[in-house]
Parts: C-alpha cells; structure tokens; sequence
DNA sequence: CATATATTTAACTAAACACTTAATTAAGGA
DNA sequence: TCCTTAATTAAGTGTTTAGTTAAATATATG
C-alpha cells in the first residue's frame, strides 16, 4: 500500500461526514466505541472502519478497557490544519499587503 | 450524482497534494491554467480535473481572457475550516476548563 | 464451562477517484 | 483559411473508499 502524507491523511479523514461527526462526539468527551456507534444507523463494522481511518489521521486515540474500547479525541492533527490553513490564508492576504505597499509608492512619488 | 455537503467538498479537495500544491502555488498570486500545469508532471486533462475539484469546494474561481482561463484563489472555504477546526479543539479544551472548576470547587470545599 | 456482550477481521460489492489517451472547442496570428 | 496554442470533454482503466454480512476474538458473568 502506497503510504500517504500526514496532511492528506487527516484532510481525508475529516472529509467524510460521518467521521466528522464522531468527532464532534467525542470532542465533548472520551466514549466508548458503542456509545458512538448508538448515534449511526450503519453497522458495527463500518462505525469500525471509520475510526480505524480517524485513528490513522492521529484524530483519536484508542485504548483497551476489558471489552471496551475508549475513544478519545487528539488535537495535534487539528493543529496542523489550522497551520496549513493560515499560512495560506496569510499568503493570499499578502497579495494586498503588496498592492497597498505599491499604491503607497505611487502617491508619495505623486507627492515629490 | 448525490451532491455532498461544503465542508466534506472541501476537506476532500485539500486531502490531495498536488491539488493542495495548486493552491500553494495560486496563494502567491493568480496564474494561468498552463502556467500552474508546469509545475507538475501530469496531463493537462488530469490538471483540469483538479481544477474542477478545487472550483467546486469554492477553492478557486476561474475567469476566461481569450483562450486562457485565470485561476484566482477563494479563502472563504478556508473560513469554513478554520471555524470547524476551532470549534472542535475549543470544545474538546472546555473539558480541561470543566475538569480544573472541579478541582477549584474541591479545594474550596476542602479549605471550609 | 457456556453464554452474552463489545468489537474487529475477512470477504465482497458498488461507487468514487486519479489518472491516461484521443477528440473537441475556442481563440489568435500567418 | 489554415495552423498553433490553451484548455476542456469523452471514454476507458486501475485503485481506493464506504458500505454490507458472516465469522472471529476477547472479556465478563451465570
């Protein structure tokens, strides 16, 4: 299997609805994975695979209590969101930034 | 063609790198279709099927000047996931808020 | 030990995705 | 008008994804 960038992993995950809700879930608390299954009409198996894929991304953490798994959610993988966002935004923002510097230019040469 | 929701349009364009690299380059400034194709090593059909993808998440605007198409950049759709994201590390943060009022309100009860 | 509960793994299917090449559309210039 | 350039559409292919049911695993409990 050909393994994929970090970044792409979690803009993968969160591009599904039904994983974005799981984690909307769990951004409250930690539950178990039957606790978040009871919110979905698909089956064990695809409530499973889903957070196999959120687990992947980094987005949750999973551990063993009996038969019981915990679910709990992780920020870092947000966090490399929100940095990829920004930079791009700030970048696109920069672009007026720029324009602004050149009017500038252009009035106090204006000016002389 | 069952239509998907905004944020999971989004999120899915931003899960592949050489759309994500397409918007790096177009957060500089605006290009060409062709001018953005030199920078990969893939068709131009697979090029313009990015593009679609990237249109219809909002990412880009595309403008025709003769026969070449200006490709502008859009952030709103980075609004969007930027509001999702905060959202959830805000919510999963109030947890550490609800657990350190608890343990306020314990060392209060303690001290009476 | 037998059974019930919680969850995962295996195997399969239909649809979506990321490419490709070939054909098409549209505009500009000799 | 013919040719070139820019880009898209059409059609096809292999891979990935999101779901299914059935079987397996692991733990608690009577």
């Amino acid at each position: 299997m050909i393994t994929k960038d970090t970044l792409s992993l979690i803009f993968a995950a969160l591009a599904d609805p039904t994983r974005r809700n799981i984690l909307t879930r769990l951004s409250q608390r930690a539950a178990t994975v039957g606790e978040v299954a009871e919110l979905f009409e698909i089956s064990a198996p695809a409530i499973s695979q889903h957070l196999k894929v959120l687990e992947r991304a980094g987005l949750i953490e999973r551990t063993t209590n009996a038969q019981w798994r915990t679910l709990t959610m992780r920020t870092e993988p947000l966090d490399e969101v929100s940095a990829w966002v920004e930079k791009h935004r700030r970048e696109w923002n920069q672009r007026f930034d720029a324009l602004e510097e050149h009017l500038k230019t252009m009035i106090t040469k204006e000016e002389q």
